[in-house]
DNA sequence: GCACAACTTTGAATCGTTTCATTGTTACGA
DNA sequence: TCGTAACAATGAAACGATTCAAAGTTGTGC
């Protein structure tokens, strides 16, 4: 088969006009049933199948979305990607996902190809400080919808979490179940995420007489780099040993009971409890089921695309940024040491 | 901005023929300097951004290709889609990614998108068995390579990994450090994964006289499951403890290693070895570094584009399929028991 | 000064769909 | 039987880029 059928094909295969061919598909009410019958008869027979080009050409925009994640392996983006398809489904359009690796030339070339198909509107979460590839994309009335990241409304619309209030929580959470010297572990608090998750810590533990707060700097946010700060924590012995330790992410946290297990000097959570952020798999399945932190990322995707609606259909574009709450996920390495 | 300037638009503002405009940005060369200049300031002063829909519907394709596989967040596809996205960049394509999650309908409404959107051809790991719908494919004359799924040649391209060679090689790398007693740990050998890979160390172990293989089965693929195992291995005893075990995947494998450290009773790799199957991020950060099969996910991604491109390309359409070696990672858990 | 080749530029035709003003058909009440 | 309203069907025009035959321009050698 060289060329597919074209609703021309159709409309002669059927002996009607090309209008009605149309209509059958766009509006089937307007077509009498006899003719109804007699194209989709033609349609079936002939495996035609639309052509999309024309029908955007002809639109002027296309039924799409573009969206670009710095990392579809990150278990964060892959939930806001999913909830962003489903809620795009419900209002008719796909999702064009473009993976940005961290990399500025990549991200803007997938801003470019998007724009080449003129979706309607593009979700992104950018690699580093962009407002000049933002502003450009503002300037060409793009909407855009900044995820994870949070925007000057003047400028666009944005979603994002609560790095503050999910590091309160945490932190309220160890409080709560009775520990009063608290240790932070995080990579440097360049890493805004880390800075805002620190930052909610501190005002929890102010809160609370009597509560401190140390900070242990990570070499990077791995499970490796949580291993030496628990390696460090086993050397400094029992006497330093924090009641509680939040770290900045589960991999770190992860890091952390490794060390702490392997060598059965200290007990999660007897001795110290553990508490991580994100809410990742490995969370629930490791040694001592970790608490965490998890972000609303279904209510992020969903959200980020009823935003870009909200500005597509709407004339003057007037932009709102969402700021969801993250949700306390208790399980066994913050028990209570009674209930230990 | 309310409509983006056209080819039209700019060769009025640079006073040419729109044949002109075209020309300067499909063949340059055609052009004169002075003509080019004037074009690409003209292009740059209207914010000019070529139509993709009116390109593709004049060219009959479009210059994207569709990639549907079964979950984005398994890393394993992760990998191939990077693979195949700058393959593809390589040949003036981009990629479209559908995530099925293992869901037929969402899989359906992908190919079809894909079609409409006229792709020059499709890489799909297909849910389940769907010969019907890969059939209706291969009518409408759309080129398409299986991912992960070995096809009738007859019929179709495909990628695949040996994953019989992949049991094999576990299975010979515990032997050849001296292990005998070996263990095979997977769910239901009705996953064909399974199956095979077991078969593989069957192989293996024949080949060597006086080497056992004992078949465990695990309650699914997970790292609960993997303790559970773990769990009754401690039961048995020192006794009944194989020298070395194979599992069927990764996170069975952690489980086993977190049952086993976690209570001390055995040692890794000392008292048993431990290999694992797919290499994931988190093997080589376990408490004891995790020995493990690698499957050559970037080969596989770019070579399902090579295939597909030789199918669009050539006009009679041959298939081939290739299947490739998966690779030996050796870490800790499997040192020799000497070197431990 | 002229013929001819080489290089530029032109602009109408084309791709397949949707839109919509127009025309055709049917049904019904007066 | 006629007028009118409601409903169906028609088909040309439009969307924006590319193509390509044709026309225009320049340069070269004799």
């Amino acid at each position: 088969m060289n060329r597919s059928a074209s609703i021309k094909d159709v409309a002669t295969h059927a002996s009607v006009a090309v209008g009605t061919v149309s209509n059958v598909l766009n509006y089937p009410d307007r077509v009498s049933q006899r003719t109804k019958e007699r194209v989709l008869k033609a349609i079936d027979e002939l495996g035609f199948i639309r052509n999309d080009a024309a029908r955007q050409l002809r639109a002027g925009h296309s039924r799409t979305v573009g969206l670009i994640v710095l990392d579809v392996g990150n278990p964060f983006f892959t939930s806001v990607v999913r909830a962003a398809e489903d809620a795009a489904a419900l209002h008719g359009s796909a999702v064009l996902l473009g993976d940005s690796g961290h990399d500025a030339g990549r991200e803007a070339n997938y801003i470019d190809l998007f724009q080449e198909q003129r979706v309607q509107g593009l979700l992104i979460s950018p690699v580093g400080d962009v407002t000049e590839r933002l502003d450009l994309l503002r300037e060409r009335g793009v909407p855009t919808v900044l995820v994870d990241r949070l925007a000057d409304e003047s400028k666009f619309s944005s979603v994002a979490v609560d790095d503050d209030a999910g590091g309160y929580l945490a932190a309220r959470h160890l409080l709560d179940t009775g520990r009063r010297r608290l240790a932070f572990v995080g990579g440097a608090t360049s890493i805004r995420q880390v800075a805002d998750r620190l930052q909610g810590a501190e005002r929890a533990v102010k809160e609370e007489p009597g509560a401190t707060l140390e900070v242990l700097t990570s070499e990077g946010m791995t499970v490796l780099a949580g291993r030496s700060v628990g390696n460090m924590l086993i050397e400094r012995g029992r006497d330093a040993l924090p009641e509680g330790i939040f770290c900045a992410n589960d991999l770190l946290a992860l890091g952390v009971m490794q060390s702490l297990t392997m060598t059965h000097t200290f007990r999660i959570p007897e001795d110290v409890a553990l508490i991580g952020y994100d809410d990742i798999d490995f969370a629930v399945s490791a040694v001592v089921p970790l608490s965490s932190i998890r972000q609303p990322t279904e209510a992020l995707g969903r959200t980020a695309i009823e935003l870009l609606t909200e500005e597509v259909e709407s004339q003057n574009p007037i932009h709102r940024s969402v700021v969801f709450t993250p949700e306390l996920v208790v399980r066994q390495s913050t028990a209570s040491p009674a209930a230990g």
